[in-house]
DNA sequence: GGCCTTCTGTGCGCTGCCGTACATAGGGCG
DNA sequence: CGCCCTATGTACGGCAGCGCACAGAAGGCC
């Protein structure tokens, strides 16, 4: 039933943030919309480096991440079709300290940066949605932090899947532990472990860079707080349609 | 030298973002400015509670928080004479899952959230201003995460201390290590071991609820990388002043 | 001045995660 | 088909921080 992803490039508004756009932005943005593949692991943008464009995935996910000094890292948030990379070009730092980089592949739509930035200040429903997604990030963010501190590997591996999943268009993902042990900030092992548990309880089913969540409902009922926290402002700032 | 703390009300502009604004931008705002008293302690805004204000904070300092279900709990961020509280009333969400509670008492002024919204609205420099502040809130909140994740905790509390320096006008807070373990979601104790170690090295001096901070520079030598990341980008998005 | 609350110091054993090291297995590619 | 790279499983010691329990000390209050 589920469709080889590189058969078709989704229309544009195939990603929440545009699809939830009035008519007339919409169709004014139109023309600037440029298609663009979105390969594993292509950095969308660079700690600290200018960026061009403004990206709305459609049906890739993109990770935000840090990276310190020492080579380690940990995920900050996570962007798909719900929302769009780059934030930091229309609230006017230009940069940011993180990376971005192509989680799931797939494709996307770009505008450069100052078209944007020109739609934002002409200050309709645009910038308000934009907005509106900021907030929802900054929460994502936040609840990051608070689970990063207080939660345990296995259920911080919960709450990224069931975030992966709501971004994906089907219940499985290409992705290795060691990429997700990197994203949680943690050591390969302990994803490793914690993914044999939920594999064990029948929750996900994995196999060499390939996992499958069998049982969506048994994650949520492991899954700490903070995941229903981050998607119900997610629901709240966006509408349920980004659902 | 300190002046007692409460002597005297500073004016508006003591508040960075509020100096920040060309003059036109501030007499506009100026008649909406009502000085307030900010205790130790005070609720600023609650989660998903209703606030009906924005406050800048002049000699004031605001810990933005989140509480988890069962009572712990991690600093998100922390605001004061640079910036403001209450980002989700121009960003759109009005309200946010967070709280936000004085930690050192001071004084601030608050305007109502229509009056802000409706100057945010007006699209001067206000605007911009608001947007890069939150991008800087954005960055703390991010290093937050990362350095909760992979900092010790005697690092997270050289971060916090200076983090709080800068937004006091004396090198001493009132603070009690059982109010410092809440910020940085860990036990008290931890926080009396770390303490005790800068103690040791003679950086801070502190007893029953007062930490003084006797060697800045040799807490900057101690802190991890996030601190730095931080404050360049306060002084990049805010402008140096912001120091 | 003395009491009593609150803050700070310290000492357990425990657990979760780290660092390291190595063994197995999957699967793409020649 | 077989090789080899890469992903995954497992094991072991170490340590940071936790939860708990209690002792001492500081200082406000009457």
């Amino acid at each position: 039933m589920v469709k080889p992803r590189s058969a078709s490039r989704l229309p544009p508004r195939a990603n929440r943030l545009l699809a939830s756009l009035p008519d007339a932005d919409y169709q004014a943005l139109l023309p600037h919309l440029e298609p663009m593949a979105m390969p594993l692991g292509l950095a969308v943008y660079e700690s600290g480096g200018l960026q061009g464009f403004v990206v709305f995935p459609t049906d890739s996910v993109v990770s935000l991440l840090y990276v310190l000094e020492d080579g380690a890292s940990t995920e900050i948030a996570v962007t798909g079709r719900e929302g769009l990379v780059g934030i930091s070009l229309f609230m006017g730092g230009e940069t940011t300290p993180s990376r971005a980089v192509v989680q799931s592949a797939g494709h996307g739509y770009r505008v450069r940066a100052a078209v944007l930035k020109k739609h934002f200040e002409a200050r309709g429903e645009l910038q308000h949605l934009l907005l509106r997604f900021t907030q929802a990030l900054i929460t994502q963010m936040t609840q990051t932090a608070v689970c990063n501190r207080h939660h345990a590997v296995e259920q911080q591996l919960c709450r990224w899947l069931l975030l992966m999943l709501d971004r994906l268009s089907a219940p499985e993902l290409r992705m290795t532990q060691e990429l997700i042990a990197n994203m949680l900030g943690v050591r390969r092992e302990g994803v490793t472990e914690a993914a044999g548990k939920l594999q064990a309880l029948g929750l996900i089913e994995y196999r060499r860079g390939r996992i499958s969540v069998l049982d969506r409902p048994g994650l949520e009922a492991r899954v700490c707080e903070c995941y229903a926290v981050v998607k119900r402002e997610y629901d709240r700032l966006l509408g349920a349609a980004a659902h």
